[in-house]
DNA sequence: AGAAATTTGTTCGTATGTATA
DNA sequence: TTATACATACGAACAAATTTC
């Protein structure tokens, strides 16, 4: 037997679907909607809270119920939650992170705007110049966020969101240990330098062989964690200030 | 200000989160909730509700609420919805499909077992053989979902399962058209025999070459949408019966 | 600027069907 | 079978925020 908020959700979703409603647009008063689909109003919230907390609709106190513009945020945020509930292992995450990037490049080499390039190559520098762990660690990051986002591809860029986001909150452990574990720096900052100057010079090639050393140094200084090929025991972080 | 209700939701989260929740579990009955969180029946109510349709609870009438043991299903759903409500474009998905199965190829050349590598023989030899186009669909379809669940990595896993239930419900045209557009058949067989063959031989390149040579015949014979590099419009599908 | 109407937010009461001991 | 606990569902009432006139 259906319960009666899930006919509401269904019909919010149909609308959508059938290209009724739109972002942004309100939908019927809790009071209207509840005439209309022959329930409660009780049952017609049940169903709104639903799509509010998912990010389909913001409800607006003493002005209504709409369909939300910008779902990112909950879209990577459930994404997190529910790789926690899978009990997800960390190599998994670096091999799904190196599926994100290497396809990411791919698209990348041919579609980079010059602005990205300009960004690429200050990051860079400043990646092999500043003295301070957390400094190369913003630099590194910028650049593969710059990476993915110069695919252009939406897929791979809310993937890569939510996946740095499930990073940042829950293993930050992982970024520290492949750090520290990383006894030359020098041999990430040179998969790094071929990464970007593979974008640059529109060299798909020798951009790939950086990044797969990238994640090749990965596996090899960040497997050691003591729980081996178990899931990861999860822990908070209040602060962020992650990757590699 | 906080709603209720998001207390409720913040409230099972961290108790799973931090660990004394676990999948199966049953919650304290929605009375206990209530008194514990200092709000009404009702409040709790909204909350488990959205927790019941994320899938992270299962409420069970009379009986209780518990931990959801199984969430693939609502993600997957989540996800094709969220994709919609973004306007996916269409060589987008392609791409982000390539993504998966490209780092998918990778990993299953190591890792699959003799069960799947059967598999994927009787599937090739009857995507080969057999003379109707639903079935070379069927068998072309299970081809790719055994190639990615030979990873053994769950986020591929799971994005792919997404990524397949989208394409099913809501853009069917694309795989007629990309059938349709290939008037060799045999190119496209041909990839996928590499494809299988290097698995089974765990010969990656001769895998990725087929992989590669796939994705560029839908490329070429699947990009002549009408309309070009705009969000799709999307199409009801009461049945299924896809993929190439 | 202010009052009235509208709408969502929250709580309570009640009735009913279901699961479990 | 009975009793109890629980979830489902509806209706009513008031509070609080917003919109409208």
């Amino acid at each position: 037997m259906e319960k009666t908020y899930e006919r509401v959700v269904e019909y919010v979703k149909e609308e959508i679907l059938e290209g009724r409603l739109h972002p942004g647009d309100r939908l019927p008063s809790e009071r209207e909607l509840a005439e209309k689909l022959g329930t409660s109003r009780n049952s017609v919230r049940e169903g709104l809270r639903v799509l509010d907390n998912i990010g389909i609709v913001s409800s607006q106190h003493g002005s209504g119920n709409y369909i939300a513009v910008n779902f990112n945020e909950t879209m990577t945020e459930m994404l997190a939650f529910m790789y926690i509930l899978k009990g997800i292992k960390e190599d998994q995450l670096t091999d799904f992170r190196r599926s994100i990037e290497r396809e990411a490049l791919t698209l990348a080499v041919a579609k980079v705007t010059d602005q990205q390039k300009k960004e690429l190559r200050e990051h860079l520098e400043k990646l092999e110049t500043v003295r301070t762990e957390s400094a190369r660690v913003r630099h590194d990051k910028a650049i593969h966020q710059i990476l993915v986002t110069a695919s252009g591809n939406d897929f791979l860029i809310t993937n890569f969101m939510a996946l740095n986001n499930f990073i940042d909150r829950y293993i930050r452990s992982m970024r520290s240990r492949i750090i520290n574990g990383m006894h030359d720096q020098h041999l990430l900052a040179r998969a790094h330098r071929d990464l970007v100057e593979g974008i640059l010079e529109g060299n798909l090639e020798k951009g790939m062989s950086g990044l797969m050393r990238h994640f090749e140094y990965i596996r090899i200084y960040g497997g050691e964690s003591e729980e081996q090929g178990n899931a990861m025991k999860v822990e908070k972080a209040e602060t962020t200030d992650p990757i590699v």
